[in-house]
DNA sequence: GCCGTTTTCGGCCCGACTGTTTTCAGTCG
């Protein structure tokens, strides 16, 4: 685990120790935003947390928690954690994680009911003791006891690429419905995260009733869960389709595999914008608008932007005509932004790009003045943007410079920006494709380039090419492309990083390729330390040009290499090697995160599928989210350069 | 615990839904 995920969990802990017994809920929400802010923090934060002052730049953190970091960073703890874990019971915390309870519940479930972990919660339930509590009725215990079952199958977040297209398949669906007037999956899907926790299904119709019927109907629908005039939700069942074996024969996940839960939120066609934007999320973007909604005068819901009047009764229920509501455009324009992207709304800097230019917006705003009871929201990163820093701080906050850059988005990386594939095999070792069946697909989709990079030989498992193999095999690929016409192939490897940081072939060898992925395989789970001098040793190798799936994370099963993020990023600046997106969505390394960081510190990206099946190049589009959610533009992206270009950075290595 | 172009205290985003209640607290997204 990575040095800010490691702080991350513990601020967050913090956050919910202090929930559980009764602190101040304001504090506790503090310390919550500092744990996502450092989660999503694309520099290592132990390196930051050299400078206070950087620290406190920093959108969130103030001087407690500026004291808590540099706690972490010295000591590798946090002594008020460890007093707040000694005051609560071990096994009360895993409470918190079932559906419908909080905080309050669990707390009085404590003190009221002596209740310290999931079994004496259960103990409880079974003697019927739990309904003498406050607010304890059958339907809040059947609930209960509905989550209890649920978390224990193991409720993970699901793979993007898992739960994508289950979603495509319902909207496609129920398209078709002629009463759909707009139809979208929302959430944090539509912004592209690695994971999904649920899919969110929008919908406007003139038919709510016959959507939500055809909703529950659909073959795929395993249970059904609710089902409300304006929302249904149902577990869905995964088709996952396996890549198919070497026979051909394609494996389907039978109908009691796993499930995934779907809702529909029936929504005023009127309001699609603004439900379309609220539903997408994510809660922090959410947050910000909203803030900024008051300090123009406006407040901001699901419906639409509306005057703020004051009333307690929402404006939409009072017949309030909105200033926007019908498209996210509309909406954004009125509270001064461009449309932005939604894998950009993560609070992580999106807003403040057009914070210097809207402060000035705020002046000319048509609208009456903010109240005085509303404080202005304004964030730390809009006061004076950083300059003459010296040292790790001046690289290092990227949240706090970026009121510094321009005050237009960057036009993200697209999908018809990749023009060619730089990692992929062939039946030379683990792939099912011939070099020019590869080779058509390639052309087919457009690409001007690609590079055959089978397995090198300590890659055994996957038939790695020894270096005779090697040799015969980049014979091959010169004759194969001799015969396709119309693209470029390349003889290429992807080379083990061993444990040590050696390749995996000597450097006459390497200089025959014409490029080179070098990627660690074996031996994920080493110290820090350790593989960052690994990892560091790759990139400075003068015949490298691409550094493969980083950190070999699997999602959900492997957290693979944890290695010194701001290291990695000078070393690959400075010797011009591209830090790989793996477009797998088993893999998505790099992740959104430092993709962020290596885009911040002037590196390039490469997005490659890592092609093994014909349909591997199909997951393209999930390195292209991870990309956007990382700012990627097609300048930083090798993939997207012209032939010319992108051959010559190849061969300036040779 | 953080924040500030009415500032160093007194606020802190918004609405739906649920289940428990007879007006609301808690949870969720």
């Amino acid at each position: 685990m990575s040095n800010n995920q490691e702080l991350a969990d513990r601020l967050a802990r913090i956050a919910r120790l202090q929930e559980l017994l009764g602190f101040d809920k304001f504090r506790a929400i503090s310390n919550e935003r500092a744990a996502r802010t450092v989660e999503g923090f694309p520099e290592d934060v132990i390196a930051l947390s050299k400078d206070r002052a950087a620290l406190l730049k920093i959108d969130g953190i103030g001087p407690k928690i500026a004291d808590k970091i540099i706690e972490f960073a010295t000591t590798g703890g946090i002594k008020e954690l460890d007093e707040l874990t000694a005051e609560v019971p071990a096994g009360l915390m895993p409470l918190l994680e079932l559906n419908g309870l909080g905080p309050k519940t669990v707390r009085m479930f404590w003190q009221d009911a002596g209740v310290t972990d999931l079994a004496s919660l259960r103990k409880i339930i079974a003697d019927g003791s739990i309904l003498n509590l406050p607010r304890m009725g059958a339907k809040a215990v059947e609930k209960i006891v509905a989550s209890i079952a649920m978390i224990e199958e193991g409720d993970k977040r699901l793979a993007l690429g898992l739960a994508l297209p289950v979603a495509e398949a319902f909207v496609a669906q129920l398209k078709k419905h002629k009463s759909v007037k707009q139809i979208a999956y929302a959430g944090s899907m539509r912004r592209g995260k690695d994971t999904i926790g649920d899919i969110d299904i929008l919908v406007a119709t003139s038919d709510a009733a016959g959507v939500a019927e055809a909703f529950r109907t659909m073959p795929q629908v395993r249970h059904i869960l609710a089902s409300g005039e304006t929302r249904s939700s149902v577990r869905a069942a995964l088709k996952y389709v396996e890549p198919p074996p070497a026979d051909g024969t394609t494996i389907i996940a039978p109908v009691t595999g796993p499930t995934v839960q779907v809702d529909l939120k029936v929504v005023p066609l009127e309001s699609w914008g603004a439900a379309l934007m609220y539903f997408t999320g994510s809660k922090e973007h959410n947050v910000r608008l909203r803030e900024r909604a008051l300090r123009m005068g406006l407040t901001l819901n699901e419906y639409g932007l509306f005057p703020d009047d004051d009333e307690k009764e929402p404006p939409h229920k009072r017949g309030i005509k909105s200033i926007a509501s019908s498209t996210e455009e509309e909406i954004y324009a009125k509270l001064g932004f461009n449309w932005i992207p939604p894998e950009l709304r993560e609070d992580r800097g999106e807003l403040d790009i057009f914070a210097l230019a809207s402060s000035e917006d705020d002046a000319a705003a048509e609208t009456k003045p903010a109240k005085t009871s509303k404080k202005s929201a304004t964030s730390k990163s809009t006061k004076e943007p950083a300059k003459g820093k010296k040292g790790p701080a001046a690289a290092a906050p990227a949240i706090a410079t970026a009121a510094a850059a321009p005050r237009v988005l960057p036009r993200l990386i697209e999908l018809a920006d990749i023009k060619a594939e730089l990692h992929s095999h062939t039946t030379a070792s683990d792939g099912e494709m011939s070099i020019v069946e590869l080779a058509t697909r390639a052309k087919a989709r457009g690409f001007h380039t690609i590079a055959v990079t089978d397995h090198s030989k300590s890659s055994a498992i996957a038939n790695g090419l020894s270096v005779e193999r090697l040799l015969r095999h980049i014979d091959a690929i010169r004759e194969a492309a001799s015969k396709v016409e119309g693209i470029t192939i390349l003889a290429g490897s992807e080379v083990d990083i061993l444990a040590d940081g050696r390749l995996d072939y000597d450097d006459e060898v390497l200089a025959k390729l014409d490029v080179v992925v070098a990627s660690p395989h074996a031996s994920l789970a080493q110290d820090p330390k350790v593989a960052t001098a690994r990892l560091l040793k790759a990139v400075r190798h003068p015949l490298v040009h691409i550094l493969g799936h980083p950190t070999g994370r699997l999602i959900n099963k492997r957290a693979g290499l944890s290695p010194d993020f701001s290291e990695l990023y000078s070393a690959a600046k400075e010797h011009n090697v591209a830090l790989e997106i793996n477009a797998h969505w088993m893999r998505l390394d790099l992740r959104d995160a430092h993709v962020k960081g290596a885009i911040d510190a002037g590196c390039n990206l490469a997005i490659d599928c890592d092609v093994h099946y014909p349909g591997d190049f199909d997951n393209l589009r999930y390195g292209i989210t991870t990309g956007r959610r990382g700012w990627l533009t097609p300048e930083r992206c090798v993939n997207a350069w012209t032939a010319a270009d992108l051959h010559a950075w190849l061969k300036s290595k040779r």
